[in-house]
DNA sequence: CGCGATTTAATCGTGTGCGATATAATTAAA
DNA sequence: TTTAATTATATCGCACACGATTAAATCGCG
């Protein structure tokens, strides 16, 4: 929200997932330090884990970033071995992420990171979903604004 | 959270946040770009707003930030000729951040910030209030386990 | 008082994010 | 089918965000 009459910083929505974001990135940093990963770079991997070879432009839909955003980024996980980019031979235009091997090795690493959070996270599995789900409810209304 | 068996990154509360985080930016960027703000700009503009002449400490504290990023992103405010920067002369390790008159009146600039947020957030101010308590809940555990 | 420990900002390097623009490939139109 | 419009990435410039380090000022303890 925005500055009504007795609105303070504090109060605002925006601020709370603002800050709230960074917490997260915060939490995560010492585990995704293990894996040498950035946290988007993180989120990237989960994408190929779930599905293998996926374009430049649907990462980028799902993860609500830019192209410009993503290639550096693609590029770094390139760099350390944990994907390959690869034109689309059906459309030249497509860049194809796919996982290495070390790239896919990486999941292995990270099933600890459940318990992790969860403790940190400090919530019941119900109330996290209630709260999940209200900020993509959030998040929907935004982009329609905003898209 | 992370990756339980069966969890999609859609799934994750951290990416919602994350997400709908960048979501809110982008609604705002119109509106700021007439003032000439970028969103972290503003948000120290509002803190300002509300007590004026804080320290960089001050600052930080309360938007959660490094000096590392305030610093610089200060003294592009200053370059602005939204505030000044002077050493707090009882303590000169301090720097204290005071508005300067077109700084202040840039605060008439977001009278109507209220009614387009509203509107993009399309939801209940009832609603709006128990979502912000909870992510703001969420943020008081993350840190807790962060700092 | 003197001096080491602490506090506070600033600096530096790396990695996002995004708007604007460029480039190459594909598709649509005349 | 040559040309015009569209699509998919890439590039560039600017502004965060943070960890690590540095430098200056203050504090605290003998």
């Amino acid at each position: 929200m925005s500055d009504a009459p007795a609105l303070k910083l504090g109060d605002f929505i925006c601020f709370s997932l603002y800050s709230a974001s960074h917490a997260f990135t915060r939490v995560y940093k010492p585990l995704l330090d293990r894996l040498g990963l950035t946290y988007p770079q993180y989120l990237v991997m989960v994408l190929l884990w779930e599905r293998d070879g996926q374009t430049v432009g649907q990462i980028g839909e799902q993860l609500f970033l830019e192209s410009s955003t993503l290639t550096p980024l693609l590029k770094r996980l390139e760099a350390a071995g944990h994907v390959r980019r690869e034109r689309n031979p059906a459309d030249e235009r497509q860049v194809l992420i796919r996982l290495t091997d070390t790239g896919r090795g990486l999941k292995d690493q990270t099933v600890d990171f459940f318990e992790h959070l969860t403790q940190a996270v400090g919530m019941g599995l119900e109330e996290i979903t209630e709260l999940r789900d209200n900020i993509q409810r959030l998040r929907s209304n935004l982009n329609r604004f905003a898209g």
